[in-house]
DNA sequence: ATGAAAGCGCTAACAA
DNA sequence: TTGTTAGCGCTTTCAT
């Protein structure tokens, strides 16, 4: 490995015979220099390859130029497609992004706040998986904006969110008006977070279409399986057992796609006997034959109304709007025709 | 904002009574203090969050504890994938990590080198989509380690792949003995990146095997749109040109996919008629019906091989195997049976 | 076992 | 327009 010299602020200024001073008003564009010493410096900067050291600026400004993004898993195509645009905005805003997976651990995501912290990034934004958020996870008390899940906290941290109850309701009210008149909810597994959401508006669609909501039509994963494997084994029991649905609004595409297998499986027709709807647009709705209706969030909005959340609280400015709600859309596919 | 004073090093160290230097022994478990000092100093840090600063420990070290990672796109779950191991793998090891995404622009992906340089990462682990990797892209010299794809370099940078070539003439041959006569060989596009390997897998099969190769097989994607569009367009030319084949080979599964739809549209029965295989073991290859044979990367080994390569690098090791070739193999569907 | 002090590269206040 | 210098928080050498 060739020990090619780091050049320095230093060796510029002394190879341009500047101060360092000078040198540093030149790189930051802060004026009080000559053209000619502009042009002299940067010459040398160019030959030089010279690229300054963040660590040092970062350690004098107490500011890095960084932000942290914490998502569960970024294999999910959800929270990578977030974390793309997420990244695409920072790097416009002239910002590196950390990206770290907390696998759903409570202990991992509050160690990489910590983390996260020490390298002090000058803002977070997460899609946390934790009950509450404790001021104390950041001693600099940096800005943080949540997307998607909510933790409880102290200090207003703002959310950019989907209307999740929106959607469940969109869904339900779906399928009512397609016919179906016992409809299965499959509330899918997501750890610290509740499932609430999803649920009330499955019930609110219910009610105000006056059905009746039985007990052994909700169906709760446990997320001891992905979830497409314990849905599949539910409603083939289910089916086994008898019992007779027409309709089924699944909290996760995943889940809705097991459903569909379960039902394939035991040669039941999606859509004419029993329809699906789907929740996130995902590819596992998008791809099967038949393609799975679905609930779309709009992650290219959640991502860039974060982020811009997030940029105006770094630069100081004070955030009128704390609660940022994201539109959400029923997307018809062959499941529910 | 509440305005909680940061602690430094210098105020545990005031608060316990001890200079700054034992508290640094003893932050770093260096030895060289009393068991009574080391209590009284961690209770004092523990009680006041203290967390170091990293950027006056990177400053001083010459080192970030930090890595960075250029992808092409996150959102492409191969690369996803590949970043999830890789992040897990340095958390493990107490690096955090840079994600980037190049977009397969050359213009962009440079310039991401020398950001990532100036924040001191202590390393890089790339899926570049350049055509030569010049040495002046991080001036600090720091180690870099490349997945999947090599550009061209003049400073022996370890590469960890999947053997392509194998992998295609392993579908090839696939086919061949399914009995296919007549095999096209469908090129995704993929920028500046040659796509010549994965034509050797298709071309050395039918060699081997004494087929013949026509040029109206090997069909070229543009890259003008997305690959599963431009490939059902292209199929689909071919199914109305009346032009017969019997055996695809699609060097992505989105392709593969496109090749499917093209095919199911026009009644052509899938795998009886054509046998289709894929390339990635993708969403795109597992989902649909039928679902599509394909190719599979090992995407975990190929992200723990390079982390771990990139982490002997950084430690100092040197490393004996510059060429790491990952198992690949072929996962057959209903697409090819 | 502990402390004093130099210095990593940079910015900004102050001087000239 | 330019230069001098203090100091950001930390590690480490050298004393003690």
């Amino acid at each position: 490995m060739s020990e090619k010299k780091v050049v320095s602020i230093k060796d510029i200024a002394a190879l341009s015979g500047v101060s360092i001073a000078t040198v540093s008003r030149i790189i930051n564009k802060k004026g009080r220099y000559s053209k000619e010493t502009e042009k002299k410096v940067m010459d040398i900067i160019e030959s030089h390859g010279y690229v300054s050291n963040m660590a040092a600026k970062s350690l004098r400004e107490a500011k890095s130029h960084t932000v942290g993004l914490i998502v569960p898993d970024i294999s999910n195509d959800f929270f990578s497609t977030i974390s793309l645009h997420v990244e695409k905005f920072f790097a416009d805003a002239g910002y590196s992004v950390f990206i770290c997976n907390s696998a759903n651990d409570s202990e991992k995501e509050k160690a990489y706040f910590r983390t996260l912290d020490s390298k002090l990034v000058d803002g977070i934004i997460c899609i946390s998986g934790l009950q509450s958020l404790p001021s104390d996870l950041t001693p600099r008390n940096i800005p943080i904006v949540c997307i998607d899940r909510y933790p409880e906290n102290d200090k207003n941290i703002p959310i950019v969110s989907s209307d999740d109850t929106m959607g469940s309701y969109l869904a339900t009210e779906h399928l009512i008006k397609k016919d179906c008149k016992n409809i299965l909810f499959i509330a899918n597994f997501t750890a610290d977070y509740n499932r609430k959401t999803r649920y009330h508006g499955y019930e609110k669609a219910m009610k105000d279409y006056n059905m009746d909501i039985k007990k052994q039509n909700i169906i709760y994963l446990s997320g001891d399986q992905p979830s497409y494997v314990e849905s599949e084994v539910q409603i083939s029991n289910m089916i086994q057992n008898g019992y007779e649905f027409d309709g089924i609004f699944a909290s996760s595409d995943r889940a809705a796609l097991g459903a569909l297998y379960a039902l394939k499986r035991h040669n039941i027709d999606v859509p004419n006997k029993v329809k699906i709807v789907g929740f996130d647009n995902s590819l596992y709705s998008q791809l099967p034959s038949p393609s799975i209706s679905t609930i779309s969030r709009n992650t290219t909005m959640l991502a860039e109304n974060g982020s811009q959340v997030l940029l105006d609280m770094m630069e100081g400015k004070t955030i009128e709007n704390h609660r940022i709600i994201v539109p959400i859309n029923l997307i018809e596919r062959e499941s529910s025709k």
